[in-house]
DNA sequence: ACCTGAACACCGTTCAAGT
DNA sequence: ACCTGAACACCGTTCAAGT
């Protein structure tokens, strides 16, 4: 059998939401294709960049459209949407910390965030730093959501007890940014 | 031989500076010690309660004396001893982020901060999310610092460009939380 | 109590060789 | 180009048996 890249991100997206990260195992992904461990080689360089391609993957699927409307507000929508990505599969915080700190990844929400606080006319630190702290925000909060409930999450029961925690933490960094523009 | 757990522990945390957390191997570290692997496993129960007490060690060495005058300057001087302590060895932050992930660890900057914030008045909730919101970011932070620079930094270079970013971030949350309290 | 010896059940990765 | 077969160089962990 044959398998395109996107095929094999696929199954893994699905299985990372099956078993977790520690279950995404080369072997057990080869597995479930039908196809002996090297052959994902010939895809991907190495592991760390099929979990990349996984994590632009979540990201991607996770994109809703922007309405432009002020800088908090949507600043606060690309936070929704990033934490919502990573609700949507087991493990998908620990996966996206992961995937940015080696500093993989196509899709780049904080140099979204980055622009969004350029357009606002926040200087050039306060931007910088302002979408790093927010990106460290989400990662750090949904991570912790995610140890103690693996389970995914249906789109129903988002409105869950975390939420509320999770924009008071936003609107505490909005707030810190507030203060710097202008 | 003979080893107490102490001395496992520091053994552990100075191979940790020197080779990485990848590096740091059960098999390795027993090496060192000059020790079968097994051996470890009579001292702790598996690798993550080894790393869970590495994480302390680090934590403990870190402490310094806390002079109680506001409750900004006090949070603000738990998260610069909580990044030093961090800095203070390679992947610091790493590995106390997997050791908070993971629910392990016996000193906890988090309940720290959470306490000085119920000493300054603040509601439980923003108690609660300022403390998990500010370990989130010094975590953050940090593991942004030591991606580029992996090798530990003298205290004399402690005062790097970076550092400024660490108090400019700290200061958005710090604001935020400002405005919540009366 | 503390450690050895030796195994068990895995990993990621490479690479000649096949089609 | 894409995959197989088979290996290499590792892991964490367990556990009878020794002292």
């Amino acid at each position: 059998m044959r398998y395109r890249r996107a095929d094999v991100v696929d199954r893994a997206v699905g299985m990372l939401d099956r078993v977790g990260l520690d279950g995404l195992t080369m072997r057990k992904l080869a597995a479930e294709l039908g196809v002996q461990p090297g052959a994902l080689y010939h895809h991907f360089t190495n592991k760390d960049a099929l979990l990349a391609a996984v994590a632009d993957e979540l990201l991607t699927r996770g994109r809703r459209a922007t309405e432009i409307v002020t800088w908090d507000a949507e600043l606060r929508l690309v936070c929704v949407e990033l934490r919502d990505a990573m609700l949507a599969c087991r493990d998908g915080a620990t996966l996206l910390a992961r995937v940015h700190a080696l500093g993989l990844g196509e899709v780049d929400p904080e140099q979204r965030m980055y622009d969004v606080l350029q357009r606002a006319a926040a200087d050039d630190d306060v931007a910088r730093i302002g979408a790093r702290t927010l990106l460290h925000f989400v990662v750090g909060h949904v991570s912790e959501e995610q140890v103690a409930r693996p389970e995914p999450r249906s789109a129903a029961a988002a409105a869950a007890p975390e939420s509320g925690d999770f924009h008071l933490g936003l609107s505490l960094v909005l707030d810190g940014l507030r203060q710097r523009l202008r």
